[in-house]
DNA sequence: GATATTTAGTTCGGTGACAGAACGAACTAA
DNA sequence: TTAGTTCGTTCTGTCACCGAACTAAATATC
């Protein structure tokens, strides 16, 4: 039932398929239209979709002058993806359907052993998860985990990745593959957090952008050219190593990277503790500035505007067009107001600079967006080239099928 | 004669023709077999290209069991283009055939007016070679200029070149355009640098790298994925805003940009300066080192740190596999040798940093890559995705025919 | 309420890009 | 001379897709 129609049609089943699923509700008619396709093909192509169980009737056009249209809409139920968010202390789980809606969510406490435990812990997660959504094992066909350092589709393992335990060392995608029983993709974390933020979030449409997680660490994502970047061994944007905030020369730089000494959690403690001799945390010191304390003030001050310089260096070589700042301290609206302040004054150009809306489950997000596009991929043939992004629209559903 | 095939057969086509540049003199058969399409096609395309004049005989196989094979090569002369690299001083004009093999090539200073009359200049400069190189005016079909700016190829306006007047107000892509009687591109000359060594200097075969021109100012051009990255306006790589080097808050940071103030030859000829007092040229500095003087040397050292930061700057963010150095004074060795001593001691990962092969003329060998890809998307048809520059070996000619 | 107009969708008869089998042509090896 | 091999063509078939003609079903107009 849920086979992948035949190939030779790929080009323009696939474009068929993206008019659906953006189109809402659609007629073959105005399928037609869209494509460019002749109605009999259409015809003929919508066929074989329905009968491969993708897509299915869902009622008549009215109101309107000449025959009535028999509109079709995506069978939403028809495979699910599992969109997982592998954090140094929490997993997140979701399983989506073919519209990109979240179906079911779990999140848990990460494995500290790290490992094959991790692994399995997160397969039980999803395979559960899915039972209880009720949906069938075998409608599950893809997952897309985003890891916190950098995956090697060769060989499976992921690099850079210090907080989590072995999987730098072992085949993390068989592990995967062979405890979930479909196919896996592993994506960095913060690669998926952009998608996600272009895909659904304050990205919508725009074509070069960049995304900078700051937390514990800093880490930024790039989609350049509407794709997104990897780099030569996916560590494009592990911008924690830019010589900038501390003397990239100090040995200590170059153990932990120079600007992430600077900006991450560590750097603000840090700087707070050299003024007041107390040890506390970012929460706390964002909770004093806001009380008026003129030492976590300034060390929220410097904090920003060495995050105004790591944007003037993504802007001076990647040339994004909007910077969307995310993870648990980029998204402190203290940090934005100030580093939109420090930007113009070490910056010639301007750029936009945000908060990323969909804040902790952009990663999620953006795995669904992978799953989707992959899966239109191997299901439907591949897209034409250049066409960016084919998913679901994000805004409400199924409007009234406005003719042309 | 010289007629673009039909549309439908787009993509056999395209690859018929890539397995011709490429293949040099190559039977059918042999085509057969490296596209995968039946030797049947492959008569009827070779038919229609032989028609088209793009392809001829060559001569036949010999030596081998079985029947002798006729071989077919590209017809070199079918079609030509012009390659412009426009710099702040000098024009370099040249026309090359279909296999990139430069058959003319022109220098001149650049007509410091700029806007029309540079136009003119480098208008007339590509028909007077062409026509002293025997080229009939209707076989020039493209012309790919290089700028030293960020060009707009929705308005044809060239932003960010202080060095070329009038160019960011007019539309100078139309006036190159109807100076020249053919379709032009307008892309950065750096850029065009990135994708010559790409294409036929040091960065062969590899998808991931940073061209860094180092001279006056500081450009650099980004290969990411096997794609040029451009940025939102054009602007990616304008790597002179980096906040390295100099204060980045410093007024006049803003205004010439901090790490171009760092590292271009001003910033070379200023610290020489403030530690001796004199104001010599880049050149002579050079010379003063190798010949011993301490503060010559301590400026290049000086110098090379800044440059080994700013390499370390463009990894953390895009992490490219090869670092490759050009411009005047990036391709000295003093700078490159001292840029390999520095760079593992503010970053942490092996990055590979080597001089630029093609020297002064990678932009022009660039600007001839984008001219004949293009050229074969208008006459040949769009490429399979991601196949990467389809472009003539740079090797050896004509290497006899290795049977499979 | 009859007729014109408009739009949806099917049927039918192409066409053009291929594939594949069969076969003749042309060569080498023995 | 014969066997084996490779090249290239011819012939037949398949498949995606188009366009025209036609049917079906609605609204607009009188």
């Amino acid at each position: 039932m849920t086979d992948a129609p035949r190939i030779s049609r790929q080009f323009s089943q696939r474009s068929v398929m993206e008019a659906i699923v953006q189109g809402g509700p659609i007629s073959r008619a105005s399928i037609a239209k869209l494509t460019g396709l002749s109605k009999q093909t259409i015809s003929e192509i919508v066929r074989d979709l329905e009968d491969g169980g993708w897509v299915r009737e869902t009622g008549r056009t009215s109101g309107h002058v000449g025959r009535t249209a028999v509109t079709y809409e995506l069978v939403v139920d028809a495979a699910f993806i599992v969109a997982v968010d592998l954090g140094g202390t929490k997993v997140r789980v979701a399983v989506t359907d073919l519209a990109g809606q979240i179906v079911i969510e779990d999140t848990a406490p990460t494995d500290l052993r790290g490992g094959r435990p991790l692994v399995t812990q997160i397969a039980g997660m999803a395979l559960s998860a899915a039972e209880g959504a009720k949906v069938a094992r075998d409608k599950l066909r893809l997952a897309v985990v985003g890891v916190p350092g950098a995956p090697d589709n060769r060989t499976g393992r992921v690099l850079l990745a210090p907080n989590i335990r072995d999987f730098d060392t072992m085949d993390v995608l068989e592990a995967f593959r062979q405890a979930l029983g479909f196919d896996v993709v592993l994506e960095n974390d913060v690669n998926l957090a952009a998608l996600g933020e272009s895909w659904q979030g304050q990205g919508q449409g725009i074509d070069n952008l960049a995304y900078v997680a700051l937390g514990t660490g800093i880490g930024s994502g790039l989609i350049l050219g509407g794709n997104l970047v990897r780099g030569a061994a996916n560590a494009a944007g592990e911008m924690g190593f830019l010589p900038i905030g501390a003397n990239p020369f100090d040995p200590e730089s170059l153990r932990v990277g120079a600007y992430e000494r600077a900006v991450a959690t560590h750097g603000i403690i840090e700087r707070y503790e050299t003024t007041t001799g107390e040890n506390i945390s970012v929460p706390v010191i964002f909770e004093r500035a806001a009380a008026g304390d003129a030492a976590a003030v300034a060390a929220i001050d410097e904090t920003s505007r060495q995050v105004a310089c790591g944007i003037a260096a993504i802007c001076a070589i990647a040339n994004p067009q909007l910077v969307i700042l995310g993870g648990s301290i980029g998204l402190r609206p203290e940090i934005l107001e100030r580093a939109r302040h420090f930007l113009p004054q070490c910056f010639p150009y301007p750029v936009d600079v945000v908060s990323g809306e969909l804040g902790a489950r952009a990663a999620l997000v953006g795995a669904t967006a992978v799953g989707l596009s992959q899966l239109h991929n191997t299901l439907f043939g591949v897209a034409t080239p250049n066409a960016g992004l084919s998913l679901p629209p994000t805004g409400a559903e199924s409007s009234q099928e406005a003719a042309e």
